[in-house]
Order: C-alpha cells, then structure tokens, then sequence
DNA sequence: TAACATATATGTATCTTGCATATAGACAGG
DNA sequence: CCTGTCTATATGCAAGATACATATATGTTA
C-alpha cells in the first residue's frame, strides 16, 4: 500500500522507542528507483490533498475516520499519513476550503468534524485537471522509456547485461 | 509547457536583473490547485530524472542539447530546467548510471558527453513500474473527485459561485 | 567591445512527503 | 490504581524534488 504519510498502524505511542528506531540516523530503505524515494520526498508528488478532498466530498466527518475512507475509495492504493492528514486539514482550513468544528461527544477524546465549503469544488475542478495532466505526463514518460528499453526484458538478461551477448 | 525546472528560453545573463525580478522576494504565481505548485516544490513529482533518461537511452549526447531532445519526444509537454537537468545527470553519474567524458571541441564552450552504463536499464525498469503507478494513482484520484464533483461542472457556474444565485 | 547564444554549474526558497514524537480521553485487565 | 491499548489530534524534523536566480566561460556577430 502506497503510504502516503504514516500508517504504522494502532500503537502510537512509544511504538519506535520500542521497536527500536534510530531517530536522527534513519535506516536506507530501498523504495524503487534505485534508492531514491526514500523516506520523504517528493517522490510521487502530492496526492495527499487531493485524497482528503475526494474523502471529504463523498464522506465528510472527522480526521481520524478519513485514513479509513481514503483507504476503502482507493482499495488500500493509498494510505494517508496521519500527520499528513492534519497538516492537509489545517491547510484547507486556513484557505477557506473547509470549516471545521469541535463535536461534544459523550464518550472517547475530543474530535473535530470537518466540512467542505462550496469553494472546495474549484480546488476539486482544479485538482482534477492537474491530476490528469500528471496522469498523461507519467504514462508519456513510461512509454519512452518502455519503446527505449524495451529491447531487454527484466528477466532476459539476468546474466548478461547488454553487452556479453 | 510544464516546466520541470526553468525554461526562460536563450538569454541567461542577467535576464532577471533586466527582468526586475526580485531575488528573495518572490512573485506569487499561482499554477493551479488554489494557490499551491507555486514555484519549487513536489507538486508534480520526480520527472525530470525520467525524462533524462528517456533521452539519453534515445539519443545520447550533452546536456544542453537533452532539453531539447526532451522537448521534443514529449512533444513539448516537459521543459526540464537547466540547472536541474545538470544536477540530475551529477547524481546518475555519481550513482553509476551515465558517465560522462569532456569533448575537446575546436569551437564552442566545452562540453561533456553523457552515456549511460548498463546499469541504467534496471533504473529505467524501475522508473516504468514507479511512473505506471503514479499514472494508476493521478487517475484514480481523478475519477475519484470527478464522481463526488461531477455535479457542476467548471463553465455552468462560471458566474454564479454556486452561493450568489 | 557589447550583445547574444551555447554550455555547465551552484545558490536558495519552497513544497510535499514520511517517520518520530507529544498529548489526551476512554476503557480493559491485572 | 496502574499499565497498556485504542481513538484522536497535532507538532518536530529530515529528506527529496522542483523552480527561479545567478555565476562562470567560450564563441559569434554586429
């Protein structure tokens, strides 16, 4: 599942102090792309924003629930970092995209609900034409190298690379 | 034209100071998605370093000439900028991917030429897996809002704000 | 010799991400 | 009662990628 921000799951607290993460050394894990796309990074471009904006659109409510519901909309391709998610909210907020207010609830930690404002179908519209632009320029992109490469298929030259032939 | 990194065409020297543009202080374009994809950030994601790739597997040579080759096999979608085109081909160089070689022309400023290694095909497998992927996700998201948006579309309420009516 | 095109390269700010951490309420088990 | 876990919101921080501006150096042309 393509991890947009966080999703280590429950076990928030204390979770890396136990597991044992270096904090400040980072390990190196490999994502693709010969070692880039690391840990930050811009690697696939923002798709956190948009993810909340379409969760909110067909399913407003409070942060926490978003990660679920971006989750069943893209069938777990995306996963939103939890702080990722706050910060995107705050940001909208502050843009006037949405409006957000504490609820009284009964019974669990306090929680705000989160509700679109009409300008948010421009950042939608907006949204919309940029995702399909970046749609077109990454398959363009695929394709040239496909056509270029094309020639060695990733398990047709598992011994000989290129030249040896 | 997408402008991975500059693009203000010939004439380096002191465009901007003639220009009067102010260093440091920054205009506020504004791209598309509210505001935001101002100026440097991820907005996008990687595509230059594809790009680069895709040009040299097709048509080796040196850096200056890439942009154009660039411009040309995406048919002028992509305009990668020339200080990113060079600080992309240092890393391919410093990661085993191109190597590079001075050409002793007899007119013109000098010059590197850039070859890929064959290591560089197992990247550009990679970038295709990573690139299919973003092109999966940026439609996805895109369906996505357009099902929740698709109600009003951009030129039906292009004067009534969907509140002033 | 000034202006311009070619060519390579660095400085710097900004944006977005991903991981780690900080609080805090409610609830279960020992 | 204390500990641990789940829910919930939020900040700190480093890294990667982009875009704009600037710094060079050489050759060509006016």
């Amino acid at each position: 599942m393509h991890v947009l921000n966080q999703s280590r799951g429950p076990r928030d607290r204390f979770y890396a102090a136990q597991a044992g993460a270096s904090p400040g050394g980072h390990g190196e894990g490999r994502t693709c792309c010969g070692q880039r796309h690391r840990r930050g990074g811009a690697g696939r471009g923002a798709l956190a924003e948009p993810a909340v904006l379409a969760a909110l659109l067909s399913d407003p409510g409070h942060g926490y629930d978003l990660r679920k519901t971006i989750g069943e909309m893209t069938d777990a391709a995306i996963d939103v970092d939890q702080g990722g998610l706050y910060r995107v909210l705050q940001r909208l907020e502050a843009e006037g995209y949405v409006v957000s207010t504490w609820v009284e609830g009964d019974s669990g930690p306090r929680r705000r609900e989160y509700e679109l404002t009409p300008h948010a179908n421009d950042l939608a519209r907006d949204w919309i034409t940029h995702l399909r632009e970046r749609e077109r320029l990454a398959g363009l992109l695929a394709e040239l190298l496909e056509t270029s490469v094309g020639h060695a298929r990733p398990d047709d030259d598992r011994h000989g690379d290129l030249k040896h032939a």
